[in-house]
DNA sequence: AATTCCTACAACCGCCTTTTA
DNA sequence: ATAAAAGGCGGTTGTAGGAAT
């Protein structure tokens, strides 16, 4: 199969300057949006259809925010992250004014930090177990020690690796009687089950290194669930109504 | 003051899905 | 029913500008 079409010798890539950007606008002012291949062809502008889709969609079409995301806006694409993963089109939906190009933006300057910080913490808890190890096996006669202070930092890390895993556990629910639980509970209280956990880096991490599986059929929810949970996300922050914007679009 | 690092942003690419002829 | 075209999405890259060293 084609893909979107056909590349053209001579095809304009790159920045878009002022002049295109008035074309552009101007064309889909006049016909609309779509057909982007025509738009391409007819509006004099030696662009991709792509080209001219994104441009519109990303920088160009009207009711766009500029500037930076919101503590609001945070919050609800965290949540929506945790649920959905990488949707970025769908989570955009919930952000009036905000793209899908801008919210993966934000989440890949804010993941990577997160993603660096936190390998970091596992190489060093690896190297401070690897050399507990070793020292066992130098000297296994004293593995129950004659104080028991060799192995308590051994001992130590397991602890935290274990609640590590219990917060996961937690944060998502394997069972849809779980995740029903968490979806059940107030609006009020629902500032939301994931704002109370964020706050420590450990969780960040779970969260993180998470974030493909959690999403899918018989891990954690079901689609029903998943919005309900997305809309109360977004009632939180603008009191809204999230079905309007997820089935209609953008408000302005 | 110069260099390096980090962040934010714009844009392109490849793939998949949907629509159309 | 089928293939091509169009539309859409997520991943990736390049770069400008500011902060840190």
């Amino acid at each position: 199969m084609m893909g979107w079409e056909a590349p053209k010798i001579g095809l304009r890539k790159g920045p878009w300057t002022p002049q295109e950007d008035k074309l552009l606008t101007e064309y889909v002012n006049m016909h609309g949006e779509g057909r982007w291949s025509s738009v391409a062809r007819s509006s004099g502008l030696n662009r991709s259809g792509k080209s001219c889709r994104l441009r519109w969609v990303n920088y160009l079409r009207p009711g766009l925010k500029r500037g930076q995301i919101t503590p609001q806006e945070e919050g609800i694409i965290i949540e929506l992250h945790a649920l959905w993963g990488n949707k970025w089109s769908t989570i955009a939906r919930y952000l009036p004014g905000r793209t899908d190009n801008e919210i993966k933006n934000y989440w890949r300057t804010h993941y990577n930090k997160k993603e660096k910080s936190t390998l970091k913490q596992q190489k060093r808890k690896a190297e401070i177990l690897k050399l507990k190890q070793q020292q066992q096996q130098e000297k296994p006669d004293r593995d129950e020690g004659e104080d028991g202070k060799v192995n308590s930092e051994a001992v130590e890390i397991t602890n935290h690796q274990s609640e590590g895993k219990q917060q996961m556990v937690f944060m998502y629910p394997s069972s849809e009687d779980q995740c029903l639980a968490m979806m059940s509970q107030e609006p009020a209280n629902a500032a939301s089950w994931i704002d109370q956990y964020l706050v420590d880096e450990g969780l960040w991490s779970g969260l993180w290194n998470l974030d493909d599986d959690h999403h899918q059929p018989g891990n954690c929810c079901n689609k029903i669930a998943m919005q309900s949970q997305a809309d109360t996300a977004y009632n939180n922050s603008f009191g809204g109504d999230a079905s309007n914007v997820y089935y209609g679009g953008y408000i302005f």
